[in-house]
DNA sequence: ATTGGAATGTCAACAAGACTGACTTAAACT
DNA sequence: AGTTTAAGTCAGTCTTGTTGACATTCCAAT
């Protein structure tokens, strides 16, 4: 038998929250977690013939309307072709309209149309349900852990982004 | 021009946490940590040729060695169609065994081999640096309103699948 | 004891959505 | 004029999800 963690408490103050079993924990916590947290939009999308991408490219078109392709490239961390499969469609379907720039006129654009942010709307009413209960039900301080946490868990390069939407103009 | 939150601001002690605007926050919090999350075991798998549904299926098995094919499905959400295809693979690399049931020989019983479980032990090694990291930057009353938050997020089955993990013999 | 239904798992085929690589077009920069 | 950048396209691959069809095993009602 080889010493478990068990045989060494935790000096000091409370580290308990550092035990592997504890970071399991967390780790299958962010697992279930992240199930419900995208089970209804994708049941309202597998109705219409759209997956989690499309919702992805929605969502982050309409909080930052008139971003460029590559912009977006960068935020959702995809290749330009797997995001043009997607754009294309939504360009289509009327639900995303791309513009051509009036000062760089390389780059294109993006604007939800009316319907895109019907659809918007949707989704997001669905997400910020569970998201507001979820709030409700663990309270404003718990609220701040979380968000402390998730923000530390990021890569360098998504908590900058994730800081220039949060700070962006409404 | 409607009434935006803005103009009704919160009553009674701070409601802010459940304004529109901070629940969209908190959406993206929740798709930015999640990269972070998997970004780690997905460049270890991403060598060998396996993906994030063999993380998991290694990962769960791990943790309850002996579990029937039917109990993985049930946690993961996945067809046993999708799941089989994983698995066969895995067991024909030699890092799964599945043994036919004693009492009911309809069901297979998964245990990870010797091999199984370095590559587990690889991949969870990752995933905990990471997730230490976090939990060691926002502190334990962070994480113990990240975990609150977490779990009210999810659907109601997939809290029991969890509280039972939780709760489940090392 | 047999049979018919339910549970468990497997095989095959297909679709979404990610990837790489090679290439085009247009505009901007130097 | 030549190079770089932004966007888009075409082709092909891989993972991982889906359905449908099927085999095996168990169990319960006849």
């Amino acid at each position: 038998m080889v010493d478990g963690p068990s045989l060494r408490p935790p000096t000091g103050e409370s580290l308990l929250y550092l035990t592997d079993e504890q970071l399991r924990q967390g780790i299958e916590a962010m697992f279930f977690a992240y199930r419900g947290f995208t089970a209804d939009p994708d049941r309202i999308l597998a109705g219409m013939d759209y997956g989690r991408a499309h919702h992805r490219a929605v969502h982050f078109i309409n909080r930052a309307p008139g971003t460029t392709v590559n912009n977006l490239l960068n935020i959702l961390g995809v290749t330009k072709q797997s995001l043009n499969r997607v754009l294309r469609r939504l360009i289509e379907d009327g639900l995303v309209e791309s513009r051509v720039g009036t000062q760089d006129k390389r780059e294109r654009h993006l604007y939800l149309t009316e319907e895109g942010q019907q659809l918007e709307s949707r989704l997001s009413d669905a997400q910020r349900a569970r998201m507001r209960a979820a709030y409700k039900d663990a309270g404003p301080e718990a609220v701040a852990g979380f968000r402390q946490v998730l923000e530390a868990m990021m890569d360098t390069d998504m908590r900058r982004a994730y800081a220039r939407l949060k700070d962006a103009p409404s």
